[in-house]
DNA sequence: ATATTTAACTTTGTTTTTCAAAGCACTTTT
DNA sequence: AAAAGTGCTTTGAAAAACAAAGTTAAATAT
């Protein structure tokens, strides 16, 4: 068994590292806040959200807000169990 | 600038991610032994090798040792600079 | 002396991933 | 009616990952 086996391949995206810190920390974030504060495009955001939905990491909630679509991201409690692993792995690399 | 710019994207594979902290606690590490514990193949790893020496991230030694050859590597100051930035950046992005 | 094994690759080919650009449906603002 | 914003999907090109097989030279075993 190689070292770095616990490493998830999911996280390995820093786009998809940023996502997952952000929803450590924030219930709830916007489409359009992750997308500015990680300075993505839409496409290439939509495309880390279909990966990290579609592992049951995050949950996806749309919404009316007044008449505006609005959409936003909470970490499901396996994808805070998933990414506290891949942290937990990272340290034990770093600090072995 | 976004959240995520100081994340190294030559850390992003996790072979490599293993490498460096690899070569972060020993001096000079060879071929074999990483391969090993990282459990690769000889072509992924020659190619991760690959990049991270063309970053000039790690010096190569060729040697022989008694009659048999010996390939070695040790990390460069720059290297070092580069990937403690990077588990900087990390840190920050999962304690902000 | 010959055969087998080992170290350290390189090459090849497949699969996966990334990312930007464009388009789209709907809504609000002007 | 026109322009702009939201949240996508689709497309397509480029890059990356990876395994498997082949290579070379040297070491060891027979």
């Amino acid at each position: 068994m190689g070292k770095i086996d616990h490493l998830n391949k999911a996280f390995e995206s820093r786009v998809r590292l940023g996502i997952m810190a952000m929803l450590m920390v924030n219930d709830w974030m916007d489409y359009k806040d992750i997308k500015e504060q990680l300075d993505l495009t839409d496409g290439n955001l939509a495309s880390h959200i279909a990966v990290l939905e579609k592992l049951d990491y995050i949950n996806v909630r749309k919404q009316f807000i007044g008449k505006k679509t609005n959409t936003s991201y909470q970490m499901t409690p396996l994808g805070r169990i998933e990414f506290q692993n891949h942290i937990n792995a990272l340290e034990k690399l770093i600090n072995p």
